[in-house]
DNA sequence: CCTGTATATACCTTGACGCGTATATGCTCT
DNA sequence: AGAGCATATACGCGTCAAGGTATATACAGG
């Protein structure tokens, strides 16, 4: 389990951090929340932890666990470079549907929702 | 091979697409920049292309590949909501070095590359 | 202390993915 | 038509990760 890219790969893990980004949660609450198995939760947040997404502190007997930003950041840097060239893309598509707009004009309407 | 994220799990395709950013390619070009054998980058492409994220045109024998926005966009949509908090962290950040740029204001010229 | 609760870990099985090798398809040029 | 190049596909194999079930650890409260 090298890349940060493979462990967002996995559909729970990506929920598991969306979770968290509005607060922090423990484990019972992340498991019912998501409908999954405890050992699968558990699974998963050591994944998280170990590869430095998520942070744990204890309260007790449970565990409120929170997002550190350092790995999303990463895949964030890789996109970047993307960012560009699609952008680009959404230029033309404008442009495109402009001229669209001049030689169809009665449907108008139907653009910018 | 449901999700744009585990398409992009694979190292290989990442590269693929890194490469891809610049200007379109054929396969051999791909092949040869990445040092990779040919079945592997066309399998790699056929991925990629079933999944959006390229598109190829024939050119002779040869096949150009060319980047499509949306996938990538995509998971740039999924990352959205965290940049809030992580840019955040980078002012928590920011405000600590401030500080202690102001208890050693020896070191000023190191910040701000 | 003992019971209940919260979380972590161990073991096993299964399925999917990536790779290598071999072969097929398709185009070009002579 | 035939040779050579460019790309795609088929098949078998090894690996690895995710899930399920069972169990271990640890804390709390009566």
């Amino acid at each position: 389990m090298e890349s940060v890219f493979e462990i967002i790969a996995e559909p729970n893990r990506r929920a598991i951090l969306s979770l968290l980004v509005l607060s922090q949660q423990s484990v019972g609450e992340i498991e019912r929340q998501l409908r999954l198995p405890q050992p699968t939760v558990s699974k998963h947040l050591r994944v998280l932890r170990e590869a430095g997404f998520v942070e744990s502190t204890v309260d007790a007997q449970r565990r409120l666990y929170r997002l550190k930003p350092e790995p999303l950041r990463e895949v964030a840097a890789w996109l970047a470079p993307f960012r560009r060239f699609w952008s680009a893309h959404v230029d033309a598509l404008e442009r495109h549907l402009d001229r669209m707009d001049q030689s169809t004009p009665t449907k108008k309407k139907t653009r910018r929702r």
